[in-house]
DNA sequence: ACGGCTGAAACC
DNA sequence: TGGTTTCAG
């Protein structure tokens, strides 16, 4: 359900810029020869031509749609091209284009606040750039770029035939204009450079959006395609919106767009206007209504994030009809494929970016062999996210077969996978200085080496496959990883991801936010005795047990040694995949007793001083003896 | 037997 | 919270 943001009271100046046909601009450039052509790009080609996924202009011409089969698009458009998705590890790999959205991204961060929205549309808040540009009077911006943005597209300036270019010179100029359409035009001009750039730098064409907020620069980006830029002066949204198809607006693309239909006959936004709060509350909640009375009247509030990196990397692939997996084996063939592109993606994204992700999910579809339309779904499950591919593969596996037992219910039935997907989320950025803790993260085992002392190179090290006390690495016998140059599937320039983490530590502070949410892998410093702590499963709290003399086998002893608690003490723990019979205990890592880290390595201690500070989890408050000088009672 | 593969966000 | 659901492209 949307929620309505409070409006910021200043008039804001967004953008929305959205590639054009993006797939099909990337395998352009790849092979100038399709360039100008009738082309799509596909993936699997083995069944019925395989599914487009974008589709270039010159073939839409012909009538050729996304989510046509590369058949039926052959027979609208015989001589269409066809480009396969590359694959990678058998399956789909969109890292190709991934990488040509962060070049996007790239440039049009420069010129104020962006967030990356998908892999090929952005958000820009120019406020302040078209404030500056204002100050200056009259305007200055070089003719070829005022040319450029004289070709805009004013929502609500008529235009009579031939005409329509002076008269957007004449609209972006001028002076009688008021405040805000004065910072629109300015912002015209803004997106038309960038949009020149990334022509210039890319040879991508791309289309946008320019109006005081987010939800009508989306709207208006996709208006005029390709290549073109289409503002919204205040004074248009009213009849823009009156005559808009409700399924139109974002978020109403789905069921409560046809609830609206169907329920209450709105066909417009406009139709919107005509309810009042109480003719809506018998149908939605209050936040749905808030939501609506703000869209009809074209208000919204929702402020443009500065994140230029995507929160979360997840892979999959599905297995229709008589490609589902059917046994165990499979499922671990293709998990394990799911799980190496995936290792590479957050090793990537560790190398280039300094973050660090926390949580790993696995999502499956699954049906049970008799029952036809059994309504119950496959549970997702998710743990702490463990570096390295073996590792990431092996918690998969114990996640998936937790998932299966739930599915199941104990009965003895067959079953089929449908579908398969691992994804990795809750990515901090490493504060800076912490960066040397990376070392006892494993990487890539052809890792090469970059012999950067504060680098984020990670070293290749088996001991570190094993759930074992590991020795702290001297600088010098720091092998070199993966070079960043040599690391084609970053996602995004170095210029991006330091001015990134750079606002994100700002944001941080200025939200009092922990510094890193702990990994997993500073277990490996703490030892107690002759014991060492394995980390298991469970994000954020970590499941961990113990291996050593005086093992500890129940809640009590758990408790006499105030271990914060034992696995089943939460509600939902049963959820986790726990291996039978070992002594699981959770703790989050951030419950570590500063004292400990006087215990470590100086080294070490540098490390982990700021990532060590009372926890928040509920299940730690309880007090005990030996123990807490390693895991102290939270106070709060 | 399917649009496949991604991603974000709200709800409970 | 983690897990589910919705939406989008």
């Amino acid at each position: 359900m949307p929620v309505a943001r409070p409006e910021p009271q200043e008039p804001r100046v967004i953008a929305h810029v959205d590639m054009d046909c993006f797939y099909v601009q990337v395998e352009q450039r790849r092979n100038l020869v399709l360039r100008g052509q009738p082309t799509a790009v596909v993936q699997y080609n083995d069944w019925k031509g395989g599914g487009l996924i974008a589709v270039s202009y010159e073939a839409r011409g012909f009538g050729v749609k996304r989510s046509m089969r590369g058949d039926e698009a052959k027979r609208v458009c015989p001589g269409i091209n066809l480009v396969q998705v590359p694959v990678a590890r058998g399956k789909a790999d969109l890292n190709l284009y991934r990488s040509a959205g962060s070049e996007v991204v790239a440039i049009l961060a420069s010129k104020g606040k962006c967030e990356r929205a998908s892999i090929d549309e952005v958000y820009l808040d120019l406020t302040d750039a078209a404030k500056e540009m204002l100050l200056q009077a009259p305007p200055d911006s070089p003719e070829e770029i005022f040319m450029e943005a004289a070709k805009s597209n004013i929502l609500g300036l008529l235009s009579d035939a031939g005409e329509k270019e002076k008269n957007v010179r004449a609209w972006l100029c001028r002076s009688d204009a008021d405040y805000q359409d004065k910072l629109l035009a300015c912002g015209a001009i803004i997106v038309a450079q960038l949009r020149v750039r990334v022509l210039e730098e890319t040879q991508f064409t791309c289309s946008a959006g320019i109006a005081h907020n987010k939800m009508l620069a989306k709207l208006v980006s996709g208006m005029h395609k390709p290549a073109q830029q289409t503002v919204v002066p205040s004074s248009s949204v009213q009849d823009f919106l009156a005559s808009l198809p409700v399924k139109k607006m974002k978020q109403l693309g789905g069921k409560l767009g046809s609830s609206l239909q169907d329920d209450l006959g709105v066909e417009t936004i406009g139709d919107l206007l005509s309810f009042t709060e109480d003719k809506l509350q018998e149908q939605y909640g209050v936040n749905t209504r808030t939501w609506l009375w703000k869209t009809a009247r074209g208000i919204s509030g929702e402020e443009v994030e500065d994140r230029l990196l995507p929160k979360s990397h997840g892979c999959g692939k599905t297995f229709p009809g008589p490609r589902a997996l059917k046994n165990s084996a499979s499922v671990k063939g293709w998990l394990d494929q799911l799980c190496e592109e995936l290792s590479e993606r957050i090793q990537s994204d560790l190398n280039q970016n300094k973050r660090i992700a926390q949580t790993l999910t696995l999502h499956a579809r699954a049906s049970k062999e008799n029952e036809r339309d059994s309504t119950k779904k496959f549970p997702s499950k998710s743990c702490p996210l463990r570096y390295g591919t073996g590792k990431i593969q092996e918690d998969a596996m114990k996640l998936f077969e937790s998932g299966l037992h739930e599915f199941l219910e104990s009965q003895n039935t067959g079953w089929s996978i449908t579908s398969l997907s691992v994804t990795a989320s809750k990515i901090f950025d490493i504060p800076s200085g912490t960066s040397s803790i990376l070392r006892y993260i494993k990487g890539p085992s052809s890792a090469a080496p970059p012999a950067i002392p504060d680098s984020l190179s990670v070293p290749e090290d088996p001991s570190l496959d094993n759930d074992v006390f590991v020795k702290p690495i001297h600088e010098e016998q720091c092998q070199p990883s993966m070079s960043e140059k040599e690391d084609n599937n970053a996602h995004s320039a170095s210029a991006i991801s330091a001015k990134q983490r750079q606002a994100n530590e700002e944001k941080r502070i200025s939200k009092k936010l922990p510094e890193v949410k702990g990994t997993s892998s500073i277990l490996k410093f703490l030892s107690w005795g002759q014991s060492t702590f394995h980390e298991k499963r469970k994000s954020d709290g970590l499941i961990c047990s113990h291996q050593g003399p005086g093992s500890y086998s129940e809640a009590n002893k758990a408790e006499e040694h105030n271990v914060p608690a034992e696995a089943g003490d939460r509600n939902n723990t049963s959820s986790c995949a726990e291996p039978s019979g070992s002594n699981t205990w959770m703790f989050n890592i951030q419950d570590i007793d500063p004292a400990v880290v006087e215990e470590l390595p100086p080294e070490i201690q540098r490390e982990i001083q700021g990532w060590v500070r009372p926890s928040k989890h509920p299940s730690t408050k309880r007090r005990g003896s030996t123990i807490s000088s390693y895991f102290p009672p939270t106070r709060s």
